[in-house]
RNA sequence: GCGCCCUUAGCUCAGUUGGAUAGAGCAACAGCCUUCUAAGCUGUGGGUCGGUGGUUCGAAUCCACCAGGGCGCGCCA
């Protein structure tokens, strides 16, 4: 998940612009959300008890739902945030807002209630009057302005590309893809972006293994252990899905890669275009795998052509010219010294300077840039292109990496530039109530693509988004599929589904045109007072604030979770046709009752639509 | 040793950023349904929110310390 700011310790970033503001108070956001409608008048009422109510304390004001049903439909804290500005009890603000509320457009009933709440029970055509705005918004039911369009640039998966997706990489892919677009929908300025780490020890390490199958291919006499006894760190990569490229590689170049009696030639003569060929033949599979997955990235980056291109010396130049930069020796980490410990100058960046706790190196010994030091060239490119947000979407192994890369945008941007980062943790496989192992050296683990063909492509990211990023995940392949309850993917995609089949059935019985959703929208809904109903609305309501709510705190699971209420909701109304034949949505000789509970099956669609669109899962129109 | 993250019902997890009597699914228990709105429904029980202090009108939520788990800790990415 996204650290809430206040936890965030010790070096809590700069908050964002516009954390604070919870309710905006654009017109179209003000006819969608219903909570900063009723928010508004709140405020208004507040004002003339407290005459010079003070910003800070009008913006603490909330108007929140309602867990107890009895207590109202919602409830705000107003008299109780105000009453020391104001110098009144709560009770007494709140008796004044009650009165006050009591008057207002959509407030059926408002109360005073425990130390100083107001509860608000809304008039049932409040809610009605929603359904015309969400069958008229269509799935853009729910965005807002809240980001007020600052650029913000998402990056993830940014794996290496040194063999085929697999789970580990499939989370932070799905996560980072759901990310953005909820922060689009919430009205920021998104750029999807991938990150190719195709420089490094590890590339190279991959240009020998797809040197061994080349070698292979063409009928080497050497055995692997022979072969890999002369690779530098040994073969890696042992895994079958190179034995293609080195087949491609033989047919392209025959045996001019090799020696005469067909072993290892010097690695001058082939490792450059080896590697290239095998990065490129990765990451094509890595492309099939995204699109398979329904991810699409706006931009890919190369780390290699960083490098080459000379931007990560050039900002390590603007770094040491800023006087960010030093030739230093570290301190060994206290308490766990590695064994080959010894104290050595390095290149140092000051992040300490920014929040960092230890200052970290750049150069390597040999001369060339630690990843650390091509990475900040990255993020100072991302900067220049202008964003005013990064997020960088990571494995939590990578948690320590954090900090310094935070101190390392805030140095190269003056503090203009946010960064956050979010934490995708380990995701376990369970097929059968066991665990699947997976084992990268053996070159046999479970790949991103074994498992859209085993549960599909909506299974795997509705799934991966029923956690918390932050906390580990168990996937059961079993569970992912079963057609029961306790599966939301199910439950959710069922919900809709029974949308879609009843106003199939009633284009059937009434007509296709009378059943649109632009006809819908001006059904009347005087009919809609069951309490099925109303729940059912009220959670339509609520969708507004909670996609905002989850854009702000980067958590996109909470999207899942409030889809699986909303079906809950949903196949409860449902249920009840079961009993009482007359409560089913299609009643034959009462047209108007008909359309107006249309209206509303046809907006938990939209709704449903509106919401597994952030989560990138395609709804469907019946089950099979 | 230090830093970050985590700990909520028997299990898997939510908890609207400090709000009222902490919720859902599974499992358990008790009923109902044998359907054409197939892929169940209704209800019940179940809690020291890891522990102890603190902050305040009010804490699962913020702070401090402690216990347990995960990740990380100079030339891996």
């Amino acid at each position: 998940m996204t650290i809430p700011p206040s936890k965030r310790k010790p070096h809590p970033p700069d908050p964002h612009p516009l954390a604070g503001r919870k309710k905006p108070q654009t017109p179209d956001a003000m006819t969608q959300d219903i909570y900063a409608r009723i928010r508004a008048e709140v405020l208004a009422a507040l004002r003339s008890i407290v005459p010079d109510l003070p910003d800070d304390i009008a913006a603490r004001v909330e108007v929140t739902p309602n867990r107890d049903p009895a207590h109202g439909d919602m409830a705000t804290n107003a008299a109780m945030v105000s009453a020391k500005a104001a110098r009144q009890a709560p009770a007494k603000i709140a008796a004044g807002l009650v009165a006050w509320l009591g008057e207002a457009p959509d407030i059926a009933e408002a109360s005073a209630a425990g130390p100083g709440f107001v509860n608000i029970r809304l008039d049932p055509s409040a809610y009605r009057s929603l359904l015309p705005v969400i069958l008229r918004a269509g799935e853009s039911y729910g965005d807002s302005k809240t980001g007020a369009g600052i650029k913000v640039n998402v990056e993830y998966v940014s794996a290496n590309p040194t063999g085929p997706m697999h789970i580990g990489h499939c989370r932070g892919a799905v996560v980072g893809d759901a990310l953005a677009n909820l922060m689009a929908k919430a009205g920021f300025a998104v750029t999807k972006e991938y990150y190719i780490n195709d420089a490094g020890a590890q590339v190279a390490a991959l240009a020998w293994a797809a040197y061994w199958r080349y070698l292979q291919a063409i009928g080497t006499t050497l055995s692997e252990e022979e072969f890999s006894n002369e690779v530098p760190g040994g073969l890696q990569y042992r895994g079958e899905y190179l034995i293609p490229v080195g087949t491609e590689l033989a047919r392209l170049h025959g045996t001019a890669l090799a020696t005469h009696d067909l072993g290892i030639a010097a690695p001058d003569t082939w490792i450059d275009r080896v590697r290239d060929f095998t990065i490129d033949a990765m990451m094509k599979e890595v492309r099939v795998d995204l699109a398979q997955l329904g991810v699409r990235q706006d931009i890919f980056s190369s780390e290699r052509a960083l490098v080459a291109s000379g931007a990560a010396d050039t900002t390590i130049d603007r770094m040491a010219a800023d006087g960010l930069i030093y030739e230093g020796v570290l301190e060994p980490p206290k308490g766990k010294t590695p064994d080959d410990w010894e104290p050595r100058p390095q290149t140092l960046f000051r992040s300490t300077q920014f929040g960092d706790d230890v200052d970290r190196p750049l150069r390597k010994s040999d001369g060339s840039n630690t990843y650390f030091a091509n990475d900040i060239a990255y993020h100072a490119d991302k900067i220049d292109r202008g964003y005013d947000m990064l997020i960088d979407v990571l494995g939590a192994d990578h948690g320590g990496y954090v900090a310094r890369m935070r101190a390392a945008v805030k140095a190269l941007s003056g503090g203009k530039t946010k960064f956050e980062a979010v934490l995708c943790q380990i995701v376990h496989i369970m097929k059968g109530g066991v665990p699947v192992r997976m084992s990268k050296r053996a070159g046999s683990y479970v790949t991103l693509s074994d498992l859209l063909d085993e549960v599909g492509k909506d299974a795997v990211r509705f799934t991966m988004l029923t956690r918390n990023a932050d906390a580990q995940m168990e996937f059961d392949l079993d569970k992912a599929l079963a057609q029961t309850r306790d599966n939301p993917v199910f439950y959710v995609q069922y919900a809709h589904a029974r949308c879609r089949s009843v106003l199939r059935a009633a284009a059937e019985s009434l007509s296709a045109e009378a059943v649109t959703d632009a006809a819908l929208a001006d059904a009347k809904l005087d009919s809609l007072e069951a309490e099925a109903e109303l729940t059912l609305m009220r959670r339509l309501a609520a969708w507004p604030r909670t996609a905002e709510a989850a854009a702000l705190a980067r958590e996109p699971h909470r999207i899942a979770f409030f889809l699986y209420d909303l079906a809950s909701d949903f196949h409860m109304l449902w249920n009840r046709g079961k009993d009482d034949a007359t409560l089913r949505f299609l009643q034959q000789d009462r047209p108007e009752e008909t359309l107006a509970r249309l209206a509303l099956v046809a907006a938990t669609a939209v709704t449903i639509r509106s919401g597994l669109a952030v989560m990138g899962v395609t709804p469907v129109e019946e089950m099979r």
